[in-house]
DNA sequence: ATAAATACTTACTATTTAGTAAGTATTCCC
DNA sequence: GGGAATACTTACTAAATAGTAAGTATTTAT
């Protein structure tokens, strides 16, 4: 037995995100963690004293991978199509999953935060925002969409469109959330 | 102490319900109901068995509700516009309580719920999908409405709006939500 | 007037959850 | 090679949760 085993840490976010995208916060415990991981309940309280931590580590990552792809999709120069497809492609495969957007998950349980962790969650969700944003506009811009909406507008209908596609697609089935991504990019091309 | 209170079952089950929309399924106990209502945990448990028992009588009676609301609205031939917008003020209400649509809520527990009520669901989300489909076709018939897409498109873009727009308004605030209800009515008369 | 049904209460149990304290094994560093 | 730090384990506790069994008060129906 290993005393030290150096990606416990980041096993436990990993399967921590993974089980909150599909069972949601209030639905898990750190036993369901330990099992998993096979380790003991302490285990996890050494890396997070408590589930509310876990939760904050989990979305600070978010923020920083957000953020990360901001910067890459700047620096590369990819087209704005290219990106959108990018972010959907995320959505479908939390369908294929079974799993909802973390943020369409937290948004369910979110009056049972505290405050520190509502505070992240709203900046994880501005970032989001101002991506899809920025990409509609670009996209605008260099001709590859043409909704007429305002940009955050468009960016509030995509989004909303994507995060409960992802909710309605483990009620009635995978179909009505490809139905909404076909809508999604046709609306941005001629709307 | 009166020992028969004929309406105790019915605030369980509006209790129940409004903390599902608050604070999610899984976040809630029996004891909450209890406490609440000023009466011991082993009454609510004469009323249902389980939580999971409340539930399926939860959304049985969203079912109804809807189920009437139908008939109510074809008798009455109410204008499409006039439907839709009672509709839309269903989720305008959760905003201003803080909550959620039930679905959206469900819909972030739905893989910790047992097969039977897994179905209902299903059963009411396909009834509003509906309600909402049949309100479309009735207003570009009579012109009210003059969207593009074919009618379950349409209802699908609608309905993903509302409610993660309603999700989304408790993170970033009423404005966004605003925002969305205004872009959904455009929509449907200029799509 | 009383038997049965209803709507609870008290009192309890078993399990899960969240968390802590103290100890142990390994590895890093000087 | 001897701390110090790291990454755990064992072993516990306190509280919450879910649920049951048995009893009680009131109401309804006969």
């Amino acid at each position: 037995m290993t005393a030290r085993n150096t990606d416990t840490k980041e096993e436990i976010v990993r399967i921590g995100t993974a089980l909150i995208k599909s069972h949601g916060y209030n639905a898990f415990s750190y036993a369901d963690i330990a099992e998993k991981l096979q380790v003991r309940n302490a285990a996890i309280h050494y890396h997070f004293r408590g589930k509310e931590d876990l939760l904050s580590e989990i979305i600070d990552q978010y923020i920083e991978s957000y953020t990360l792809l901001d910067k890459q999709l700047k620096a590369a120069g990819a087209s704005a199509t290219v990106v959108l497809e990018k972010f959907i492609e995320r959505y479908s495969c939390l369908v294929d999953a079974n799993s909802i957007c973390i943020i369409g998950s937290i948004a369910s349980d979110f009056n049972t935060l505290p405050e520190s962790v509502k505070e992240k969650v709203k900046q994880l969700v501005g970032l989001v925002l101002k991506l899809v944003e920025q990409t509609l506009v670009a996209g605008k811009k260099t001709g590859e969409f043409t909704f007429s909406e305002v940009p955050k507008t468009q960016t509030l209908l995509v989004m909303t469109n994507l995060a409960a596609g992802v909710q309605l697609a483990r009620i009635t089935g995978k179909r009505d959330y490809d139905t909404i991504k076909k809508a999604i990019i046709r609306q941005l091309k001629k709307g």
